[in-house]
DNA sequence: GGGGGCTATGGGGGG
DNA sequence: CATAGCCCCC
């Protein structure tokens, strides 16, 4: 067992000492905003693996990617290496993991496709066609929402036509037939190979109901220890599935959840309060512990917290004090128009900056739609102040970008009828409409895929050659994928498919701009191939694979797009920001009909859920809270005129800086004019100062122990050991003494220094 | 089969 | 306002 530096008992409170040394059957911490939480989770994890649990018996779902990544990191730094063999991730990405393993096993294909929203809705607006039925009537959005919840909820198709509460529901809504689309589609993602995100968390279930005497038992021994945070957003279904890793003759049902129910968000996707409520009553012996310090925000911000959390119904009763009594007190600032929002908040920031010495990273601005980020963009870039936005239409949502990833996963899974469609005709080849909808219904009337149509039918007239042509495309790009790497196998479908020529066509900005785009794309798959650093599992071997790209991109949260090396100002949705703290955040658009949003208004567990949301958004403030709100804004093309939000009024006086502000400094900057739609490519990794034309990369085989060596990325460092794998840990200068990098010498990028 | 232009409609949060 | 879907015309 490796020595350990530092005491990390001593780093604790009492409470959150009892929470990890607490280590054998159900745990229950219940931790405030900024109490520490993630703290525990990892001092937990370390203390179980100095305890002697091997850490791959240990599985940790988290709520984003980075989340898991930034946990191992700190785990590693207390007990070293090893740590990387535990498993952590989000539910999906954990269980897309396993079934990529396992899916052959409940009739989908290993390779299977992971449909998003956009796939899912589209699958639903075809059959709702198909069925003859009104897609104004049957909106797709609301159906797929329909759907949603069923599989969130175990229940079945059969089950739904079965359910008189669900089935009336939808007769009052006057789509009495959502249980008929609800069984194609589920029919249609088997037939495609196709899960969508909620087919995740259902597949994996059936993968262990169904399978109870290996597969079950093979996870049960796997996953002896289950850490699950942000459990207050956890929904039926997966807690099911925890019961299932959990509940076995002989089990001691060590798992361990932490949440906060003050700040369950996340209803709109099926999350129940229920679970962190019912947990207790699952499991016998439950200990519970309440996390109630927080260090993480000054007094005005915890007292504002608590005053506006008093407001809703229902709650786990817990006091959350600090003893930080330092801090400015809360800032309001009141404006006419949205515009006039914009400018204030850059003030502000400018402001700040100058006052506080603060840093770009260490400014957050907070809204409650991803629409508001225009304007605050606007006045960013006209000030000089580097931003950068995350959610939103992201970089993988662009229809340049998905058209390339749909060859992709044509490519990958022929089956794929969404991605087939899409490109089917795109770049144009004269395979027209009424071709399409021949080849929907014949597959429909045989219950294949349309890749299977056109591979086994012969066809007439012109069709049958473009067709042919098609396939005889798609093919080629199988070849490819076969034998070259993905990002060779991407080059050859983005050139052979006709797209880049076809987008390099129009020299217009946009159009020079969505030529980026699929240069970035092609950019981060070479990144994504010769990237030589381990972050995951060292158990698993690393699959840099086109599928294993894919699945990795449909995956990813918004804060994993993050990049901390890069001194800019946050802007993202509420929802994003969880989890996260900034030394001074900006809450904006607090406005009746936004924040709370109008569709919130008609229900007071709505209002509550816009409640704890703002409660999540004020206790992001380490130091400095700013809020806004204005009395006009443009929406939708129509200026709106709105109170302000009735959380304000939900604020005690005490917390809040009644001074007057002076009329802003920097008056005399006009309106901003409305900049080029800009792509926004994926941060690049930060620029070292090696010289890329001397670096001359070093033989795998030449590189041994205590070779000093210089990483285009990570600069000069040592190596201290390398394995069986041919993996080296690497110590680097420029980086924190005690992370110890893990690198693949096959795909280095090393030079030995004499 | 392809393209252009018009209209209606949505309108939030996200794995 | 943006966009999807539709109709109509070539």
């Amino acid at each position: 067992m490796q020595e350990v530096g530092f005491s990390y008992l001593s780093e604790l409170n009492e409470k959150q000492r009892q929470a990890v040394e607490h280590i054998h059957g159900p745990v229950m911490v219940i931790a405030g905003p900024g109490s520490g939480k993630t703290r525990v989770l990892t001092y937990r994890i370390a203390h179980l693996i100095n305890s002697g649990i091997a850490p791959w018996n240990i599985l940790t779902l988290t709520f984003t990617n980075k989340a898991a990544r930034e946990m191992k990191e700190r785990i590693e730094k207390v007990v070293g290496q090893r740590a990387n063999r535990m498993w952590a991730g989000t539910f999906h990405s954990i269980f897309a993991r396993i079934l990529r393993v396992e899916a052959h096993l409940i009739g989908y294909p290993n390779d299977f496709t992971i449909y998003d929203t956009d796939d899912s809705k589209s699958l639903i607006r075809e059959i709702t066609k198909t069925l003859g039925l009104d897609p104004k009537v049957y909106n797709n959005g609301a159906v797929r929402s329909r759907i949603s919840g069923a599989k969130s909820n175990l229940i079945t198709p059969k089950l739904y036509a079965e359910n008189d509460d669900l089935m009336s529901l939808d007769r009052m809504n006057r789509r009495p037939m959502t249980y008929k689309i609800y069984e194609k589609y589920a029919a249609r993602c088997k037939r495609a190979g196709a899960m969508d995100f909620d087919d995740l968390l259902l597949q994996m279930f059936r993968l262990l109901y169904e399978n109870p005497n290996d597969v079950r038992t093979k996870y049960q021994m796997q996953f002896q220890y289950l850490l699950v945070d942000e459990f207050q957003d956890t929904n039926f279904l997966q807690f099911e599935i925890l019961k299932l890793l959990t509940e076995y003759e002989g089990s001691q049902q060590n798992i361990c959840i932490v949440g906060d129910d003050a700040q369950s968000i996340y209803s709109f996707r099926g999350a129940t309060i229920e679970n962190i409520l019912q947990f207790e009553n699952s499991y016998m012996n439950v200990a519970t512990y309440k996390l109630e310090q927080n260090y993480r925000s000054t007094q005005s911000i915890v007292e504002a917290a608590n005053s506006l959390i008093k407001f809703n119904k229902n709650q786990i009763q817990k006091k959350i004090w600090t003893d930080r009594l330092d801090g400015d007190k809360i800032k309001l600032i009141k404006v006419m128009t949205d515009s006039e929002e914009g400018r204030r908040v850059a003030d502000g920031i400018l402001e700040q900056k100058n006052r506080y010495h603060l840093a770009n990273k260490e400014i957050a601005i907070l809204y409650r739609t991803n629409g508001q980020s225009r304007i605050f963009e606007e006045w960013l870039r006209k000030y000089n102040i580097a931003y950068r936005i995350y959610g939103g239409t992201s970089f993988y949502q662009r229809k340049e970008v998905k058209d390339c990833i749909a060859y992709m996963r044509l490519t990958i899974n022929p089956k794929d009828d969404e991605a087939l469609k899409r490109v089917i005709n795109y770049p144009r080849r004269g395979i027209g409409k009424t071709t399409i909808e021949q080849l929907i219904q014949i597959a429909d009337d045989n219950n294949v895929s349309i890749w299977d149509c056109l591979t086994t039918i012969q066809f007439n007239g012109r069709a049958k050659q473009k067709l042919g042509k098609f396939v005889q495309l798609i093919q080629a790009m199988q070849q490819h994928a076969q034998a070259e790497n993905a990002y060779k196998a991407a080059l050859f479908i983005v050139r052979q498919s006709g797209i880049i020529d076809l987008l390099k066509a129009d020299n217009s900005i946009e159009g020079k701009g969505r030529v980026e785009n699929v240069t970035s794309l092609l950019d981060g798959i070479q990144e994504f191939v010769e990237d030589d650093e381990i972050v995951a599992d060292e158990a698993i071997p690393v699959d840099k694979s086109m599928a294993s790209f894919l699945q990795t991109i449909s995956l990813m949260t918004d804060q994993d797009e993050n990049k901390d090396n890069i001194d800019t100002v946050t802007m993202m949705s509420v929802h994003a920001a969880k989890g996260l703290e900034y030394k001074s955040v900006f809450v904006v658009g607090l406005e009746e009909n936004l924040f709370p949003s109008f569709m919130a208004l008609s229900s007071p567990d709505q209002i509550d859920e816009e409640r704890r949301l703002f409660y999540v958004a004020i206790t992001r403030a380490e130091q400095y809270l700013t809020l806004s709100y204005a009395n006009s804004r443009y929406q939708y093309g129509n200026m709106r005129f709105n109170d302000p939000s009735r959380f304000l009024e939900e604020l005690p006086e005490s917390s809040m800086d009644n001074t007057v502000l002076k009329k802003s400094p920097s008056a005399g900057f006009g309106e901003p004019k409305i900049i080029g739609n800009f792509a926004r490519k994926p941060a690049k990794a930060p620029v070292l100062q090696i010289d890329p034309s001397t670096f001359v990369a070093t033989a795998m085989n030449k590189i041994k122990e205590g070779d000093n060596v210089l990483h285009l990325k990570f600069g000069k460092g040592e190596v201290l050991s390398i394995d069986e794998r041919f993996v080296a840990s690497i110590r680097f200068e420029q980086l924190n003494a005690n992370a110890e990098k893990r690198i693949m010498l096959q795909y280095a990028k090393l030079q030995v220094l004499d």
